[in-house]
RNA sequence: GGGCCCGUGGCGGAACGGCAGACGCAGCGGACUUAAAAUCCGCGGCCGGUUCAUCCCGGCGUGUGGGUUCAACUCCCACCGGGCCCA
């Protein structure tokens, strides 16, 4: 049997003994009755609605606690374990917080439109709405029976018409923003309009407002903007273009992620790296549409700088840094050798103008304008056929051919460039993997540092020459400079040069300081028997072989390195470090980071400079002789936001028969999606969106669809916008309704946001930015989601809609539940009912009888490893499954999930029941009048401590095994006192624990373990809930002990142990332990060199 | 290929640079029981010595090899293996 198949139900095992003699006894059944209870009481009394600033019963004088969880996508098959992971975590500081006297807010609704559930639809027949209403039902009913305490009067759903009609509002807040580069903000476009008429902002060329002598842009070519014009210039037409080119929420024409299978376009974040769906894995290709936008690109700098002030995991905080992707480049100016009219130079964009003296040629996309110039000057004939015909070829290929062809094609132009940097006079070549709509449709190829140069490079015989070593390469190159004529001989060279790379790179040494390595390296050759200057003089024969292995070990697999590069002797390798083709040389070009080398002309030298410090200088210098200029660059592309799928947000947007957006007036609010009967996708190489086919909805007037009469006549026909919004719409803002989520005036009211989203020290670790003080769920929404809602709630700040600039202050990913799975020789999985245990650890494929390899994996259907929530509550009890999910290991970890052991905190649980409760009668077995066990109070205390510091810290783990360390011994304690009896169901009469001392034990096991904590508060004899009851503090007296029993070590070694008093400074400690007879035995008279007291701890004796 | 994270008993895991293996599961021994289950108590890294046995003693141990330190699971470097992210 493996460990996932199905078990002996422990709850039939109780039930029969259970019956007998201890009906009282922690079982299943019982934990059902109890957890049944209390549910029903939380419920009734409403124990966790928490009233806003203003409702009755808000209590002023206390701090506020915003917790999160990442609201779930109800999908039909219920929850899975991975869910209330999160979800217990979470709840488990609400109540921490609540009982620590914070006003904790923690809510929970659903993210309900989307793909997944139309897919579901279109599979089923059944219509989104209802699928997508059952599983919410589904949903709630299984996250109410696990006890959360969820204020569920603030419940939300993306779905309701109360919530997206304020996900629309909020596009035409955008809609109605642009981005004001000055002020570093967004404004309303009212003002934008307002600098135009004035005549404080200008057009420039590309259509952009610009202030006259103000614009970087403008500077940075070094003179007057030339072509600007004035708002009174232009026609109404272009009046209206300039400002729907600056809106926040734009129409724009891009490159999108089509996927036909689908029939809608998606987000980068939605498509996997090898080109799929991340729903339903389908072929996504690129294509150019015609498309609502978010100029998220805007807020790019902010997004990236704000994360230093976030308490984030760093890995999320790095990976939305990759995603904004900032580099600091240069464009590049190349004069062209030969002359061309109307075109003096070529300008580039690199992100590495550190490698400019490495560009060896130059390629221009087969669009760009120098290209035709080429084929119209006479004396480049002899190329024209073949350079016509490359290009009249480039033209019927798509983008993504050119981009994902691998052979590597391209025709020289007969011109040439000069390379500012060496002055080189370079050819420019035309190929098709360089893109007219990316920079500046020209690129100076590096072939020895870029992959795709470097193959053009070999296709076409063009020169590759090196300009950035790694360390190992810096070093070569510092050997073949300064070898000594003994060691660049045929027998020592590789040796030698070996042992410089180990030295060099274990020191993580810079090319500054290869002399000295190398001199280190030659002094170790020369002594005789090398036991290294660190060795231990006095190492024991044992040992004394050790240093040779160790460096020769790794001296093996530098030489075996050196080797593999190819190197036939070492004149080999001096000329392809003087000829800087060392990259040619061994096929492979280096595109990481380095050290600059063979990059120096009369005026400036990058050579030895890591590569940041090699960029800088290069800007500086191409600025100063005006051959260039430093520029910032962002991977970042503005947010695509229009789907062409049903079950979504419609846009409150309608079209005029020109093709002109007006927006829907915010009273008309909210536009709801009509019902479609037919909401199959329409598969098709061209985007359709779906809500075409609901005619009478999609043909309309101004005034039918609520547009302002005075943009537009209402009698105006209109079609409405018939893309929907996509899921990250209504995920973006969902934490500020909940803070205020039946106000039908405002998306959140002022007071509402400014109380739970206000900055709050506090102990989770609150920032001063504000925002939810705790959000906690999965790693996968790094870059969607998370880096949405950030936008928004940017925007919404900037337009003076909400008060912090971030929305989560702290944030925590739970990590994966995986499952066991079985594994094939071939790495193949086993379903896990097709595989039995033949002995203890040893796994057999039951059909095959193949052995099979026990692994962990990802639950999923097809292996049926995925784990049922509903299951093991019914055979253990909701506080059970709380306590073995957070007990499996560090909460950001990934961990497997494993069944059996969940018995052992449904023991916990028994044990902490019969401490109390006589299992026979059910009577309260307390100690009293007998006065509490010393060791018993002392261990309440270090508990308190213990749990108090580490739920903030989240360290829940650590926790539990604290509470279940306390539970043993105060039932060893209740034991050894006689007074608990044992087998089946202790003893009658007195217990382990006083009234008091039980009373304190129940309330901080109410986080982890609500249901029993309140059913033994309640018979302790008190009324009402303890959720909102004092947490007990633990006295800082009782922590501490008088006497602490301490390591005597010799040498690093453990010899001894000594009890010393808790109080003791150093020297007393010292003293005790010197003066003691058996560490005086063990020191046989030798005296220390030194003695090392770390008071409480140990003290270490170095002979 | 680049970046980040992780490698500790049979398993999940614990350990401000300070006595490695807390706590739980599985296992072994005992108590209770007609018996089993449940429960309670005890033992538990590996190798060796000593002993009837307990006690006790020595050596080796946190993926591998180096380094820093009085002291390294913990910090640094390289490598191996696994995972995640980006190409």
């Amino acid at each position: 049997m493996t460990s996932n198949a199905p078990k002996p139900s422990p709850a039939h095992a109780n039930t029969a003994a259970t019956d007998e003699s201890t009906p009282f006894r922690y079982d299943a059944r019982l934990a059902d009755q109890i957890e049944q209870r209390w549910q029903t009481y939380w419920d009734d009394h409403k124990t966790f609605e928490t009233p806003n600033p203003g409702d009755p019963g808000f209590d002023h004088s206390k701090p506020k606690h915003y917790v999160l969880d990442m609201f779930p996508y109800p999908s039909g098959a219920g929850l899975h374990v991975g869910h209330p992971e999160g979800y217990t975590a979470s709840d488990i500081v609400a109540r921490f917080m609540r009982m620590k006297g914070f006003n904790v807010l923690h809510p929970m609704g659903w993210d309900a439109f989307g793909l997944p559930a139309e897919q579901y639809a279109i599979q089923t027949g059944i219509h989104p709405a209802k699928t997508t209403r059952d599983a919410i039902d589904t949903f709630r009913r299984q996250l109410k029976r696990f006890g959360f305490s969820y204020d569920w009067s603030r419940e939300v759903g993306t779905i309701d018409p109360d919530y997206y009609r304020w996900t629309q509002w909020i596009f035409l807040r955008a809609y109605d923003a642009w981005y004001d580069p000055w002020q570093d903000k967004a404004r309303p476009i009212a003002d934008l309009v307002r600098e135009l008429e004035s005549g404080d902002l200008r057009i420039d060329l590309s259509g952009d407002p610009v202030h006259i002598g103000l614009s970087a842009k403008t500077s940075a070519l070094g003179g007057e903007p030339v072509g600007t014009r004035r708002w009174h210039e232009l026609t109404p037409e272009q009046r209206r273009t300039v400002i729907d080119n600056q809106r926040l929420a734009y129409v724009g024409q891009t490159s999108v992620n089509w996927c036909p299978a689908l029939g809608t376009v998606l987000a980068n974040d939605e498509v996997t790296a090898d080109g799929l769906s991340e729903r339903g894995g389908h072929p996504v290709s690129k294509k150019p549409l015609r498309q609502w936008m978010f100029r998220i690109t805007a807020y790019a700098e902010r997004l990236l700088n704000d994360l230093d002030s976030l308490d984030w995991p760093e890995s999320t905080k790095t990976m939305q840094r990759e995603w904004i992707g900032r580099s600091e480049g240069a464009e590049i100016d190349f004069d062209l050798a030969d002359p061309v009219s109307g075109t003096p130079f070529l300008r580039v964009f690199t992100t590495r103008p550190d490698t400019v003296f490495g560009a060896t040629f130059m390629v221009v996309a087969p669009e760009h304008p120098i290209v035709s110039a080429a084929l119209g000057m006479k004396s480049h004939a002899p190329n024209a056929h073949a350079l016509r015909a490359y290009v009249e070829a480039a033209r019927n290929r798509s983008d993504v051919e050119r981009q994902e062809s691998k052979s590597k094609t391209g025709v020289f132009t007969g011109l040439h460039a000069v390379n500012p940097a060496t002055g080189d006079k370079v050819p420019i070549w035309t190929a098709d993997y360089v893109l007219m709509n990316y920079g500046h449709g020209a690129i100076m190829a590096v072939p020895a540092h870029d992959e795709r140069d470097f193959e053009f490079a070999r296709a076409h015989n063009l020169p590759i020459r090196d300009v950035v070593h790694t360390r190992t390469h810096a070093v070569m190159a510092y050997y073949a400079l300064h070898a000594r004529p003994d060691e660049s001989s045929s027998d020592a060279w590789k040796t030698v040069l070996a042992d410089f790379l180990g030295l060099s790179t274990t020191a993580s040494a810079g090319p500054d300081i290869f002399a000295g390595v190398l001199d280190a390296v030659r002094r170790r050759r020369a002594e005789p028997q090398p036991p290294a200057p660190s060795e231990h003089a006095d190492a024991d024969s044992a040992q004394s072989k050790e240093p040779q292995t160790a460096r020769g070990a790794i001296q093996a697999d530098w030489l075996a390195a050196i080797e593999g590069m190819g190197f036939a002797n070492f004149d080999d390798l001096r000329t392809r470090f003087d000829s800087a083709s060392v990259f040619d040389f061994i096929g492979a070009a280096y595109s990481g980071l380095g050290y600059a080398c063979n990059s120096t002309n009369d005026r400036v030298s990058l050579d030895g400079l890591a590569t940041p410090d090699a960029k800088a200088r290069i800007i500086a210098w191409l600025e100063s002789e005006g051959l260039g200029f430093g520029k910032v660059n962002y991977r970042l592309r503005d947010w695509a936001f229009s789907r062409q799928r049903y079950w979504g947000e419609p846009f409150p947007i309608v079209f005029d028969e020109h093709g002109n957006h007006y927006p829907v007036s915010e009273s008309a609010l909210p536009v709801t999606l009509p019902v479609l009967a037919d909401y199959a996708p329409i598969e098709s190489d061209d985007p359709m969106p779906l809500l075409a086919k609901a005619a009478d909805w999609l043909d309309t007037t101004a005034g039918q669809a609520g547009v302002d009469p005075a943009i537009l006549d209402p009698s105006t026909p209109v079609r409405r916008e018939a893309n929907t919004m996509p899921g990250s719409a209504g995920s973006s803002w969902y934490f500020l309704r909940y803070c205020d989520p039946r106000n039908t005036e405002r998306f959140i009211s002022k007071e509402a946001d400014a109380y739970w989203m206000r900055g709050n020290a506090n102990p989770t670790g609150g920032h001063a930015t504000g925002g939810v003080d705790l959000y906690i769920g999965g790693a996968e929404h790094a870059v969607g989601h998370l880096l949405y809602a950030r936008f928004w709630q940017k925007v919404l700040f900037d337009l003076g809609e909400v008060s912090t600039p971030e929305p989560f202050a702290k944030l925590f990913h739970q990590g994966l539940i995986t499952s066991f799975a079985y594994q094939r020789k071939n790495k193949t999985l086993v379903p896990v009912d097709q595989v039995e245990e033949v002995s203890e650890g040893v796994f057999k494929e039951k059909a095959t009888g193949e052995p099979l390899t026990p692994i962990t994996a990802k639950m999923s259907k097809s292996l049926k490893n995925v784990v049922n929530p509903d299951d093991i509550i019914a055979d253990y009890g909701a506080d059970t499954f709380r306590l073995y999910e957070m007990y499996m290991g560090p909460l950001e970890a990934s961990k497997p999930w494993n069944t059996k052991d969940t018995v052992g905190l449904h023991r916990f649980l028994q044990r902490a029941w019969r401490l109390a409760v006589d299992e026979r009668t059910g009577e309260l077995k307390l100690r009293d009048p007998q006065p509490p066990d010393a060791k018993v109070e002392k261990h309440l205390h270090r508990t308190i401590d213990k749990v108090t510091t580490d739920i903030p810290r989240l360290a829940l783990n650590t926790a539990i095994a604290a509470l279940i360390e306390f539970v043993n011994t105060a039932t060893a304690a209740a034991t050894t006192a006689g007074t608990n009896g044992n087998s089946g169901g202790g003893g009658g009469g007195g217990g382990g624990l006083t009234r008091d001392q039980l009373a304190r034990f129940a309330l901080i096991l109410a986080p982890f373990a609500p249901h029993v904590a309140e059913e033994l508060w309640a018979r302790l004899g008190h009324s009402g809930s303890l959720a909102y009851h004092p947490f007990p503090e633990a006295d800082p007296a009782m922590l501490r002990d008088d006497a602490v029993e301490i390591a005597v070590q010799i040498n690093g070694k453990v010899r001894a142990k000594l009890q010393v008093p808790t109080n003791a400074d150093r020297a007393a400690v010292e003293h005790q332990v010197m003066s003691d007879e058996s560490v005086l035995s063990l020191l046989n008279g030798q005296k220390p060199k030194k003695v090392v007291v770390v008071p409480g701890k140990l003290v270490n004796i170095v002979l």
